[in-house]
DNA sequence: CAGCCCATCTAGACAGTGTCTAGTTTTGCG
DNA sequence: CGCAAAACTAGACACTGTCTAGATGGGCTG
């Protein structure tokens, strides 16, 4: 209905699409986004961009595969997106860093539910992918160097690395899951959840770095 | 296979099966266990039960009726577990209750995680379902009361209940989650989940708790 | 104990799905 | 221009969830 469906749609007449696996990618989306992860099918992706029904399959080998790719796609523009929002705070210690990492990671997850949620769904494709395991270890990677430069600035102990990554993570994730799970939101119907995002994720800071000069 | 299998399979020769809910819940999470969430149909649970493929439906309405059965289940037993861990541990104070409860819901999780996974999955079900909600809710209640005891025992202020709960609540299910989806098991694989789950969540009380008297 | 209601379960049909195969169209490259 | 490979089509198959109509028998009423 909108100009991107259009672009998205193969062109009449033709046989070959131009880029069809960008399209699908978009239809997963749109499917999950209006009707929820289980609504995605090969055939219905196929029908949004105006293909056969076995076209998926020659880019994604199969449904595991195209799962799989949206999942990947996803971690990049998470880790694009924490990248951006920390350029845009400009923390000023490791601590402060670690905030701005942690409210993205959050905005991310209840800004891109369905994406999110495939993003953890080891049920949904082959775990062992090295691909899939290759996109989250640079988002643990990235976050385990937070870390690290909040010890390097006197604010946890040396052997803290690990554990504190755990639990940065943690923290993080269980409060971007609980929130897309329906069970705190519905708790908080009239809460925005970015005032939430940055109570908490100041709080849990707090609570990791109690040491830490308070920033203006 | 077992005995237990006997049992859930229906008696030759009888039309009716005798406990066919029950049956099929286990068979449910016989093949969750074994391949995954994916696996999990109606027609097979039936065969597994021993009935035709249709008698399911009769007992769970449809397919989604057969999973919301499943988490409901799982939210009970998680309830139990958690008293049970509660009952042995016989914390002293608040915050070791807490630990204590802590520890249990990551351990229920990374022991059943199939049945932990489907709790949370908001897409295999109507959310709005009133049993589903309530069986959460029962959990919030108690998360809260336990962190209500840690703030009347002057180791919390006074109007941190809410927040608090959040808190702790993210913690303990982003760390099941994590580990479940593979991610942090991958980087510990030498690791035992119990030492981990027992570090974590005695570090996690530490900071949340800073001022609290070291127990024996 | 007899009769009957209704929960339980069967069996067939139907549309929709993933995946496989063989074949058709088009692109890109020497 | 020629041609191999990539992109896509179209049909088939087994499987799924759900809907129907009907068969069975457990348990309650009288």
């Amino acid at each position: 209905m909108t100009a991107d469906h259009e672009i998205l749609t193969k062109p009449e007449g033709r046989y070959h699409h131009g880029d069809l696996r960008t399209a699908l990618l978009r239809a997963t989306e749109t499917l999950i986004a209006e009707h929820g992860t289980g609504a995605v099918s090969l055939r219905e992706v196929a029908r949004i961009a105006g293909v056969s029904h076995g076209a998926p399959a020659h880019h994604f080998g199969n449904k595991d595969g195209l799962m799989l790719a949206f999942a990947q796609e996803g971690w990049d523009r998470m880790i694009e997106a924490i990248l951006n929002a920390v350029d845009a705070d400009r923390p000023g210690d490791g601590p402060a860093f670690l905030v701005s990492v942690g409210k993205a990671y959050v905005r991310f997850a209840i800004t891109n539910p369905g994406q999110f949620d495939v993003m953890f769904r080891r049920d949904l494709y082959d775990l062992k992918d090295t691909g899939y395991l290759g996109a989250g270890d640079s988002a643990w990677v990235f976050l385990e160097d937070t870390i690290q430069r909040c010890i390097d600035e006197g604010f946890a102990p040396r052997d803290a690395a690990q554990s504190f990554t755990i639990i940065a993570w943690s923290m993080v994730h269980g409060l971007a899951a609980l929130w897309n799970s329906g069970r705190v939101r519905s708790r908080f119907e009239k809460l925005d959840p970015d005032v939430l995002n940055e109570q908490m994720n100041e709080a849990l800071t707090t609570m990791m770095f109690p040491g830490r000069p308070v920033q203006k």
